[in-house]
DNA sequence: AGCTTATACAAGCAAATACTAATATGTTTT
DNA sequence: AAAACATATTAGTATTTGCTTGTATAAGCT
């Protein structure tokens, strides 16, 4: 009840050790945090690498059998990915085949690049 | 000592849509989550961008300032960052500057291109 | 039409997460 | 040495997450 805080990074009176940083885009953050907590999970991110390893479509049965986890989870996960655009889906008869984006090729080769292992 | 693993979950008697795709590695993998995961969260992806953006160090004061969380929350996300590698920091005096790794850069230029909103 | 296969959707729940508050540690200043 | 400051750590907790089971939809078979 003595002060209202200062809200911003300016803050007077005290020593200043660094000058604030400036603010960011919440747009920008909001598309890349899907992008990030979509990629950032172990079912999701291995069923990634696998449709961009075989990437001429996989559908969700083979998938399905890859990962350890039911058939529920794996749909669940595929259409959060589908979300965050990370893959495209397409549908012929009863199955459905996915394929990755751009986004997804172009973050799992950076990752690779900067782990140095890829091969 | 056992390295490369391998996440094999392949099963027998799929009905043949198409082939199965190949495994992933699971040291990558893990490597690759640590980084993802630790990127994608509101707080901790914030704190990034403002040290990226301000790339001459930065003092944990100013950062939370900035961030809507606790000194608590601020310090805590950036020990998690500092553990997947994320920022480097250095001591001085009482204050503790942190700057953003390669990976850090690589990534979030990754992103804004992707976006192709970078301005 | 009924039966099976392929995928999606909806609840419910256990486990992980990200905070807050309180306390500890180290550093500078008085 | 004590007080004030900068950051880290611990413990407790509310929220979020990612699964499971069960059910729904839709397409191919018999």
């Amino acid at each position: 009840m003595v002060e209202d805080a200062i809200v911003d990074g300016t803050a007077e009176g005290t020593a200043p050790c660094c000058a604030p940083p400036g603010d960011v885009d919440s747009d920008t953050m909001a598309t890349d945090l899907q992008v990030l907590t979509a990629m950032g999970n172990d079912t999701r991110y291995e069923l990634l690498r696998r449709i961009a390893n075989a990437d001429d479509g996989v559908c969700v049965c083979d998938l399905e059998a890859a990962v350890g986890v039911s058939q529920s989870a794996v749909s669940q996960a595929l259409s959060r990915l589908y979300t965050a655009q990370l893959v495209t889906r397409r549908k012929e008869g009863s199955w459905r085949y996915y394929e990755t984006t751009e986004t997804t090729s172009a973050l799992l080769e950076t990752l690779d690049d900067l782990r140095g292992t890829y091969e």
